[in-house]
DNA sequence: GTGCTCATGTGATGCTGATTATACCCATAA
DNA sequence: TTATGGGTATAATCAGCATCACATGAGCAC
């Protein structure tokens, strides 16, 4: 009964990294805020979209570039970061497929504040902000849930602020490990495996911590019996106790 | 030639504490989600708004409240905040005239997850959510606008984040300075003066810290001769210095 | 299998900033 | 003017966590 642990990742995504004109279709209408439009408006939408395939760790755009286009997941895991002045990276999140990034706004914003960064072999639609904005004006629903999007974002920034402003290190990892379960959890039989690429580094760098202080937290967790992890891969198995250490249940 | 400094800010509000129904449209008016509309369009919103005064320290909502409605601050300051389970409280953000709090969506938020309250004297205007959301149907310039202010209070948040994992207290309270100079300063014989009452206490709990530090660190600007504060006031006296110990200009 | 590489684990040390405690002093009102 | 209270200043101590340094081991390539 040994402890052996194998990467349980499996994640296969397009081989080729390019959708095809099907898949794209059934991608966009999963897109939340296009959920609802018939299938003609999804074509003629589909026609301003352009697809990009990705390699891992691959930018689709720094920080500071001209904010062009909007970006919708199709396939694979986009890590949004920002690079702080004094070197040290912020991870904001982590995009799965039907999620958007880059720019919605074109008044002001001219530039990306964020840098986004293939995580995994991605597929990426693109569309620019104008065409966006024109979507925009004529589906009126399109909007509301963009809106409705961005609000409960803002929600759970503030969120992320707030544990970072007022709890440990053991409290923000703790919760951080059941937002991404929530996020990528996929029971298999070592647990609530998170389904994507997750190394101490990025734990360190969503949390305000350093890889060191994430391996050493994360250790006492397998110790105790809370979760199981291995190069770049977490699994939650007693999630009860995890939020307890995160202050989000009374102890 | 003494350090003699009386509280310089001058705020006078309204002293009623209610507006009147021109004040009122003429503040619906200056919404920046509102420009742009007739003034008929603007006669019928406003009688979709009730007005509500409230003193220093008032609460006009818990977070937890079920969120029924959006709120505009009419005149005066409110605080928006977050209570963590450990006692500490977050303070997000300061909004002044023509700012909107509150829910905007009527989905799935039924709670407010932030406590609004009021730090001087104020007017509030309120709507419900659903006459709200008939208004976002009805003008979709209004929608656009209302995603392009959220979407700028993401980012917003994002780069509070990024400081508060990236930057030691001083450049964070030093960033604060900035940030709320920007937004309320105003140049009178002191210096740039930040016009809304604010205290170690609050400048702790916008930058994750304590009273203490945030005293300490202050007190240290002042001696460097990059402010001048007082009882619940400070005046940016050099901002480029202060600029460079936030990071955000070379050294 | 063998070796190489990079993510992870872990120890020792020091510093930033929280905590605790107390003195100070400005602003308002009596 | 004087009194009072709450915001502010400052010192001493301590803890959490960053930093530096190095060991370990998993997974991949050959």
């Amino acid at each position: 009964m040994s402890t052996r642990r194998k990467s349980p990742i499996e994640i296969d995504f397009t081989e080729t990294h390019m959708c095809s004109i099907n898949m794209r279709l059934q991608i966009l209408g999963k897109v939340p805020f296009f959920a609802g439009l018939t299938h003609g408006d999804l074509e003629e939408i589909n026609n301003l979209f352009r697809e990009h395939g990705y390699e891992p760790d691959e930018v689709i755009y720094f920080s500071g570039d001209a904010a062009t286009h909007l970006f919708v997941v199709a396939d694979g895991r986009i890590k949004l970061m920002r690079h702080s002045l004094s070197g040290k990276d912020v991870l904001l999140d982590i995009l799965t497929s039907g999620e958007f990034f880059g720019s919605i706004s074109n008044v002001e914003n001219d530039s990306y504040p964020d840098t986004a960064q293939a995580l995994t072999q991605t597929c990426v639609l693109s569309i620019s902000i104008n065409d966006f904005h024109r979507i925009l004006e004529k589906y009126p629903s399109v909007v509301l849930k963009v809106l409705e999007i961005t609000a409960s974002r803002l929600q759970a920034a503030n969120e992320r602020f707030e544990q970072l402003s007022a709890l440990p290190v053991e409290g923000r990892i703790a919760n951080l490990l059941i937002v991404l379960s929530d996020k990528f959890g996929e029971l298999n039989e070592v647990g609530l495996l998170i389904q994507t690429p997750l190394g101490r580094e990025d734990v360190a760098a969503m949390t305000g911590t350093t890889p060191e202080t994430a391996s050493r937290v994360m250790s006492q967790f397998q110790k105790d019996g809370l979760i199981q992890t291995g190069r770049q891969w977490v699994a939650i198995i007693d999630r009860d106790s995890l939020k307890k250490i995160a202050g989000l249940e009374s102890g």
